[in-house]
DNA sequence: AGCACGCCGACT
DNA sequence: GTCGGCGTGCTC
């Protein structure tokens, strides 16, 4: 029986996810009027909740509840006409379910901000600017300096309609730039409804023409021809320098020729004003980012432009994955082993994991692309799970440079660099080349040291030692972010020989300065980039050429190109070699390729210097000898060995509390309410702990977790939705902080 | 998570 | 006598 549309049935009770970390739904009455297409799952309410407003989403129309549906409270109004977009509703709830995450609270994560207000999503204006009278005769010179205002001008010339603001930002101009315009009486702007109206970009999609593709890239682009219109999920490998972008954006060339949108997710490093502008030169349509800097209202605009159709493509970082999409077409997930996908507080998503879930909802293809890919991706590589395309050929003529291992035993170091190393970054000055000098701590030396006692400046609240920084002068810990003033004396002897123990950036960009006075030596890590735009002004200051000496953290080892470094000095290897987390080996090897993939990309070839304790190590020469497939292969082998992801699951249960026993006691009882249920249930989940985390004190609260693995998804999602649900009925653990880590990226 | 209520120490 | 510390409990 077909119902009449003319009049929705209104249900007696409406189930409502709200913006709590409560795993449940809250019931309401409906409040009249509904909203005239009557109610339906994915609509926003403010509702009444304990003695505020908030914004919750209705998530089921019901006629029942479990509570007396008098006692229910009316929803106090609808704030949509239509439900919020489907993907997205379906991304959220999926994502809540996988991660065992409050569903209110994972909406609320996922909306913009604007929208968790209570912002009509409707209705909304965009505006439209166009050149006034005066501003059609003046001419472009005349504005003198402001290059980019005579751009913008120009730009509103060819488009006597008017152009809509997010087009205008999508070209990378600033509000302040057409402000002044307007100021100037050059502009004006009028507000104008927002209509779907799709673009259909034509013949004129491409702004320059796309680059030849070489035998490989070719290979991989007419792979991913093939499967343009179906779930078809590739690994891209590609080293350094062999044009992974470029094939990126000829698929995306070809899906919204299609009409379709593309999402592209970058690591948090990755979203650079190159990176953007290669993208924007490219194609005459929007590229839509979502980048740190938007304001709510044009963040909120980016995703009605995405849920509409109207911006084909959209890039961003982890978060971007829950962009709606109207027209869903591939996606496409740069650096795939970046840890910067995985969310490392409340909700712990991992982007590229939803990813792959997205595009096999959508049925559309998805590019995990990476020079070293993980070893999670290569594994379903390796099962046929994944299409595994290659890209081995550099664009310059020179293979990737080799690993050399230095060896650092029994040698006097000057600046953490022993005199061969220092002969070749000498020699490569000399010849007029960059050297980059990678250390991956930052501050002047990873710690302070009495030379009489052996005391060590450590943090109070953490398990750890505290970073001597000289700029400002201070000892910090890199954990709490404390800061404490350096102390004269040794404040246990009272010893006034305390010395820097070990090297960091800081103390590296000294000694550098005076092993090579006269020549240039930038440093670049989070403290010398905080500023806006030092990051950007030293790169183009590098990118000019000159002879001269980069140190720098891990910032510096991904995505930049620096065609002018022909050596690349590690200056130890070691941290990561003997860390005890299961992942160290796989990421510092990840991090090695990485940094030597800086090395010699424009005409010379490059050397990488890896100076190291252990130059026998046999990771560390697997990976030096037969490149970064041997090692994962290696790596694989003693995962599967030791039951350790990729080929068990795992899951944390993290808990963090002012006293050390009470973490400890209400895991244990965690653990064993757990330990005791699982028989019961013939599930094969493994159990460990409780045990203290590798860093058990952190802002001085306790850390304290309980593993679980599994060799399959579906026993260790079952035990812990049980832990969750035992968590949340537990007086005790409502006291103490806790979450769940599913898939967790490291164990401390 | 918020935001109350609620019962004990130092301030006008 | 109050202001406010954070323990405990609830939110349809």
């Amino acid at each position: 029986m077909p119902s009449s549309p003319a009049i929705p049935s209104t249900p007696k009770v409406l189930g409502v996810a709200v913006p709590t970390p409560l795993r449940k739904l809250f019931d309401y009455r409906p409040c009249q009027p509904g909203p005239s297409a009557g109610w339906q799952p994915g609509m926003r309410v403010r509702v009444p909740l304990g003695r505020r407003d908030v914004v919750g989403i209705v998530v089921e129309c019901r006629d029942t509840s479990d509570l007396d549906l008098a006692s229910l409270k009316p929803v106090s109004a609808c704030l949509d006409s239509q439900p919020l977009p489907a993907d997205w509703l379906w991304l959220c709830r999926f994502t809540a379910r996988y991660y065992q995450h409050a569903l209110g609270d994972t909406l609320h994560q996922a909306m913009p901000v604007l929208l968790r207000q209570g912002r009509p999503l409707e209705a909304r204006t965009r505006e439209r600017w166009q050149l006034t009278a005066t501003g059609q005769s003046k001419d472009a010179a005349s504005l003198g300096r402001a290059r980019r205002q005579a751009e913008l001008l120009e730009l509103l010339r060819q488009h006597p309609r008017g152009v809509v603001g997010s087009v205008i930002s999508a070209q990378g101009f600033t509000r302040a730039q057409l402000k002044a315009l307007a100021e100037k009486g050059l502009a004006e702007c009028h507000e104008e409804p927002l209509m779907a109206s799709p673009a259909t970009p034509g013949s004129a999609l491409l702004a320059e023409p796309a680059l030849t593709l070489n035998r490989e890239q070719a290979t991989a682009l007419s792979e991913l021809h093939q499967g343009l219109n179906r779930y078809h999920p590739c690994l891209l490998q590609g080293v350094t320098g062999s044009g992974k972008t470029e094939v990126y954006l000829q698929l995306i060339e070809a899906i919204v020729a299609q009409g379709r949108q593309a999402l592209v997710l970058v690591p948090e490093i990755g979203l650079t004003p190159q990176t953007l502008s290669r993208f924007r030169r490219r194609f005459r349509v929007p590229v839509v980012a979502l980048h740190s800097g938007l304001t709510d209202a044009e963040r909120l605009d980016a995703w009605e432009a995405a849920r509409a159709g109207r911006a084909p493509i959209i890039i961003g970082t982890r978060s971007a994955i829950f962009t709606p999409l109207a027209r869903p077409g591939a996606i496409i997930v740069d650096e795939e082993h970046d840890g910067s996908y995985k969310q490392q507080d409340s909700l712990r998503y991992h982007a590229r994991d939803l990813a792959i879930a997205r595009a096999h909802k959508h049925d559309i293809p998805i590019v995990l692309g990476s020079a070293t890919p993980s070893l999670e991706s290569l594994v379903q590589a390796r099962a046929g799970h994944y299409r595994h395309l290659r890209l081995t050929r550099r664009a310059s003529s020179h293979a990737p440079a080799r690993l050399e291992l230095i060896d650092l035993r029994g040698r006097s170091r000057q600046g953490g660099l022993i005199p061969p190393v220092i002969d070749a970054i000498k020699g490569t000055l000399g010849a007029g080349g960059q050297v980059l000098v990678f250390i991956n701590r930052r501050g002047f030396a990873p710690t302070l040291a009495c030379h009489n006692c052996g005391w060590l400046a450590e943090c109070d609240w953490c398990d750890a030692r505290l970073t001597l920084h000289r700029q400002p002068p201070q000892l910090t810990c890199h954990h709490c972010e404390r800061q404490r003033s350096i102390p004269e004396a040794c404040p246990d002897c009272g010893s006034a020989d305390l010395r820097p123990l070990g090297t960091g950036t800081e103390r590296s960009e000294e000694s550098l300065g005076e092993l090579f006075p006269g020549v240039c030596v930038h440093r670049i890590d989070r403290d010398s980039t905080r500023r806006k735009d030092a990051f950007e002004n030293t790169l183009n200051e590098i990118r000019r050429g000159e002879p001269c000496l980069l140190v720098g953290t891990q910032m510096l080892a991904k995505g930049h190109h620096l065609p002018h470094v022909t050596l690349v000095v590690v200056v130890n290897a070691d941290a990561g070699l003997y860390a005890s987390d299961f992942r160290a080996l796989e990421h510092s090897a990840q991090l090695l390729i990485q940094v030597a993939g800086r090395a010699g990309r424009a005409e010379r070839p490059g050397r990488v210097l890896v100076q190291t304790l252990h130059p026998d190590d046999p990771h560390l020469r697997l990976l030096a000898e037969s490149g970064y497939d041997a090692l994962a292969e290696s790596l694989l082998e003693e995962r599967r060995i030791a039951g350790l992801p990729p080929y068990r699951h795992m899951a944390l249960l993290r808990l963090e509390s002012p006293r050390e026993a009470d973490g400890l006691t209400l895991a244990g009882e965690a653990a064993t309410a757990l330990r005791q249920w699982l028989p019961e249930r013939g599930l094969a989940v493994d159990c460990l702990g409780p045990v203290p985390a590798p860093m058990e004190r952190r802002q001085n609260r306790y850390h304290v977790q309980v593993m679980l693995s599994a060799a399959k998804r579906s026993p260790l999602h079952e035990a812990c939705a049980y832990l969750t649900g035992w968590m949340e009925q537990s007086p005790l653990a409502r006291r103490a902080r806790w979450n769940l880590d599913i898939d967790p990226q490291s164990l401390s």
